[in-house]
RNA sequence: GUGCCUUUAGCUCAACUGGAUAGAGCAGCGGAUUUCUAAUCCGCAGGUUAGGGGUUCGAUUCCCUUAAGGCACGCCA
């Protein structure tokens, strides 16, 4: 039996079309499963005759009625009751779910609520994450916490339908930056003594420079006496161990853990980038000019020839990121996606041309740009800046915001969109801000359940409640968004998109509003007071799951 | 200059990846509470999907072009 309607319906068209019209016009469609725009045209709908009738050549309505004349139905998934709705409408095919179904659906997010949205059918795969992985040189700044809600949650999801996930951090502790943080931290301790020295050429300049001069310093004060070579060496170690403990900090506290920090001067200590050079070496993908190593990214999409190695025999970060790419292929992922800032996108054809060229899957390596964040506070655009001092670090926003809304408002939208970050609704406590109207709703159902306790409803008396009882059409819009839930988890996995959830998640808040606002819950009339309890029940357990997955908390009172 | 991202209601965005009458929230206006939470609900108004062209049964979605905004263009990471 097929563990979702759309299996269900894909498999059961396409046998339909193949009776109808035979085996080789029904291979020219892909059966296409939809959700219709209007609820009046059903639960779901499928435009495959509209696909047919091009084929065919014949009209769409016709093709429509002579495929579903021998449609097998199913009661477990959709009614075939003709008077509940017209099957066939200007060629779509529209089907309701049955009332089984619904109510399965109902007892599932009741019962099981820890495995409910769980996809069976799917094959577990071994699913790598990695995402922020900003510069361990200074604090994290918003965009970070945009990586990090995303790719925190879009590992959660796919956790949920039973991947086996991890999260991983890569650590740019290695080359001209960390060694320029060093230079800058040791520059601010020697002039904290009344010895001149300027920040080197593209040195830090940030006040949590002169910080970590004087945290370090007074923590190790053999400093003092040590040559300045050695002391910017200890200030660079002690300066990244610093910077990164922090950056865990503030991660934990938004939510995010991570199985494994992954640094790149580890691969630079082993010779995997020489592999990678060889590699691309035997495959006549690199020439030397001007003394620097090449590659031929031109040929694989790039604007220009890249430096893997550099004059001084140095390998650029690029090299470092193919051998860390090609380390993550020997670690037996299915699939590794990687969730880059907005400053990467031109380092993307060059990535990916060298991907391709190392012979890696381009299925198994998915990249993504997480698209900037714009700070509006008053209905102002906040321009940052740094010399002003007025500069807003990831772990400020958190600070002013919180992690409920500042995941949540990062969820919103899709990761390709440039984000405007309204700092003032989103600390605002009232019903403008979405995330309280979700939060609302799940409370609302909480004290429902408990004011039905106080009543004398016994969890055993809703639990064994019949389902059977719910009819009103805001009971079965309810229903409709229990039994949608697990579908919309699969898409949200498939397409990387995340805010598919916060707009599940309001439009199902808003659904419970109508259906309270409209229905007594907790009456008189026992049975169906139970049935509604249900419901209330199934409500609960999917908010509080949505929200989970966001990372965002479920208050049971507000 | 080149490449990439974006452009949908006054504002912020959806539209299930080419389908049916483009939908929500906020803001605006008008209503609903002797009731299980009014952080709620109902109604009204708001559109040439930036402009133009093309592809086809059908386009917000794909292609070309123009315009606007943003980001990136290093032998930094």
């Amino acid at each position: 039996m097929p563990d979702s309607v759309y299996a269900y319906l894909s498999t059961s068209l396409r046998s339909a079309a193949i009776a109808a019209f035979g085996e080789q016009t029904a291979a020219t469609v892909d059966i296409a499963i939809e959700k219709p725009k209007h609820a009046s045209h059903g639960d779901i709908s499928s435009p495959v005759a509209l696909a047919l009738a091009k084929t065919l050549k014949q009209n769409p309505v016709a093709v429509a009625n002579r495929l579903m004349a021998g449609f097998p139905w199913d009661e477990r998934y959709v009614s075939s009751d003709p008077g509940l709705e017209r099957t066939v409408a200007g060629g779509f095919i529209n089907f309701r779910l049955s009332s089984a179904y619904l109510q399965k659906a109902l007892i599932a997010s009741v019962q099981s609520p820890r495995t409910f949205g769980r996809n069976q059918a799917m094959p577990a795969k071994r699913i790598l994450f990695e995402f922020v992985s900003a510069n361990p040189t200074g604090p994290m700044v918003v965009v970070n916490g945009r990586a990090a809600a995303i790719g925190d949650t879009v590992a959660r999801v796919n956790a949920w339908l039973g991947h086996s996930v991890e999260r991983e951090y890569y650590v740019n502790d290695y080359g001209n930056q960390v060694n320029l943080l060093g230079k800058s931290i040791a520059c601010r301790y020697y002039q904290s003594l009344g010895r001149d020295g300027a920040i080197p050429e593209g040195g830090y300049e940030g006040e949590y420079i002169r910080d970590l001069a004087a945290e370090i310093s007074a923590a190790l004060p053999e400093v003092a006496s040590m040559a300045p070579a050695q002391a910017e060496e200890l200030f660079t170690a002690e300066a990244l161990a610093r910077i990164m403990a922090q950056q865990k900090e503030i991660l934990a506290a938004y939510g995010v853990r991570y199985d494994r920090w992954f640094r790149e001067s580890d691969l630079h200590k082993s010779d995997a980038p020489a592999k990678v050079l060889a590699l691309l070496r035997g495959r006549g993908l690199v020439y030397e000019k001007d003394g620097a190593v090449w590659f031929t990214s031109s040929q694989f999409g790039d604007e220009k020839d890249r430096v893997l190695v550099r004059q001084d025999s140095s390998p650029t970060y690029f090299l470092a990121d193919l051998s860390y790419h090609m380390h993550k292929a020997t670690r037996g992922f299915d699939e590794s996606y990687t969730f880059w800032g907005p400053d990467h996108h031109g380092y993307l054809p060059r990535l990916e041309g060298a991907v391709k060229a190392l012979g890696l899957s381009t299925t198994v390596f998915k990249n993504f740009i997480i698209q900037q964040v714009n700070l509006i506070r008053d209905g102002q655009p906040f321009r940052m800046s740094k010399r002003k001092g007025d500069f807003i670090t990831m772990a400020d926003l958190l600070g002013e915001v919180g992690v409920d809304a500042m995941r949540y408002f990062f969820l919103m939208r899709r990761l390709s969109s440039h984000f405007d970050f309204d700092m003032t609704l989103a600390t605002k406590k009232s019903d403008d801000n979405p995330v309280y109207y979700v939060q609302y709703a799940h409370a609302r159902t909480c004290s429902l359940l408990v004011h039905a306790q106080q009543q004398g409803f016994a969890n055993d008396e809703i639990a064994a409640a019949s389902p059977g009882m719910l009819s009103e059409a805001e009971e079965f819009a309810l229903l409709r968004r229990i039994a949608e839930f697990p579908t919309l988890l699969v898409q949200t996995a498939h397409y990387v998109e995340p805010q598919r959830i916060t707009t599940y998640l309001e439009t199902f808040a808003s659904d419970f509003h109508v259906f309270y606002q409209k229905h007594r819950i907790v009456t008189d009339n026992r049975p169906l007071s139970c049935a509604r309890l249900l419901l209330t029940c199934g409500v609960r357990n999917v908010i509080r799951l949505g929200l989970d997955l966001l990372g965002v908390s479920a208050p049971e009172r507000m």
